[in-house]
DNA sequence: CATTATGTAGACCAGTCGTTATAATAACAT
DNA sequence: ATGTTATTATAACGACTGGTCTACATAATG
């Protein structure tokens, strides 16, 4: 695997996380990631679009694989998902409210813009959706509860990332770790 | 107040709630708005980032009116909120996916970049948490339940919203009412 | 050594961005 | 009618956009 072709897609992630997909120019892209603008269409040869849709599903699954390893320190659901919020109540706090939710500007802008990138985002979100009901699952929910609350958990953290960034407070979040402990325990 | 700076605003909203503010440019806002070009430095001196801050807060009212008219349709606050946030998917769906949640790509996007359209979206947020929250005080949950919990509903609103505009299905939103509803119930 | 991919380097394109300056026009009070 | 202000029109600004192109270096393989 080309190492240029990993920058290029490690900072075209944080930089939409951070921006959005409109807010992030390929010049951008170039100057942080360091990689020479030839080499940008050299890679990727179909445009922004290319970049941003691989960009995207990376960001799922490292997202995914952190919901993972997060949610393994605890054998119990709700606790486990309980401090996996705090901890990213902590994580956007300490980037200053520029990180948290990667997915978020990129699948709102391209919903029905863009048909690729939009495939790109579905399949990242139930990269996370599926991440949280295996544990559940594996903590004897049902599989269609454990459905149900994987999509329900998503939205919340979801939303509260939004809301802590904008606060710049992670107080929504931690309102959020804490009523899903308590939907999850009752 | 002028019918042309009305007309600009409105347009401005529409446009951010589907596209984003990097995604949004002047030149079309004052296309598809079909006010004179010349009015809108006119009206809004400071530049896009007067307007943006001035539709966001609009925004912000009109959806926290939209919550306090919804919910005074039940007087129970699990079933009025929970058939709130169903009408919230009928309207997503209706839209083909491009509207709900105005606030957040602008919110996102602009969290650490402007100050001014970043204090707007503070307002706007919590114009809608409080509209929850008054909701449940009105139906004797204590002040700070309710506080609590018009955080939590805003924060799983806004992230269902996200997941069934990415997914175009209204289903994600249906799957947060349904356990709001058992949030809310117990 | 020659040949062929592969990757690097950046000038360059047409178009758009937000913004500004200037001027024409409309509305209105005096 | 005159002076004043509010509104609209036009064109241009410099900076940047996503994207293309050519020239060149390097490496691998024959």
């Amino acid at each position: 695997m080309s190492n240029t072709r990993e920058q290029i897609l490690q900072t075209t992630c944080g930089l939409m996380e951070k921006q959005g997909y409109h807010g992030t120019g390929l010049n951008e892209i170039v100057k942080e990631s360091g990689a020479p603008k030839g080499s940008l269409y050299h890679y990727f040869p179909e445009g922004k679009e290319q970049i941003t849709s691989e960009a995207v599903l990376q960001s799922g699954k490292l997202t995914a694989t952190r919901i993972q390893n997060g949610l393994s320190e605890n054998s119990n659901a709700a606790k486990a998902i309980h401090d996996f919020v705090l901890n990213i109540a902590h994580h956007v706090e300490a980037s200053e409210f520029a990180a948290g939710s990667p997915l978020t500007s990129v699948a709102m802008e391209t919903a029905t813009k863009s048909e690729r990138i939009n495939a790109a985002c579905r399949e990242a979100y139930s990269l996370l959706e599926t991440a949280f009901k295996e544990k559940l699952l594996e903590c004897g929910f049902t599989k269609t509860k454990a459905e149900e609350l994987g999509t329900f958990i998503t939205a919340a953290v979801e939303g509260g990332i939004i809301l802590s960034r904008t606060y710049h407070s992670g107080d929504p979040l931690r309102m959020v770790a804490k009523h899903l402990k308590v939907l999850l325990s009752q």
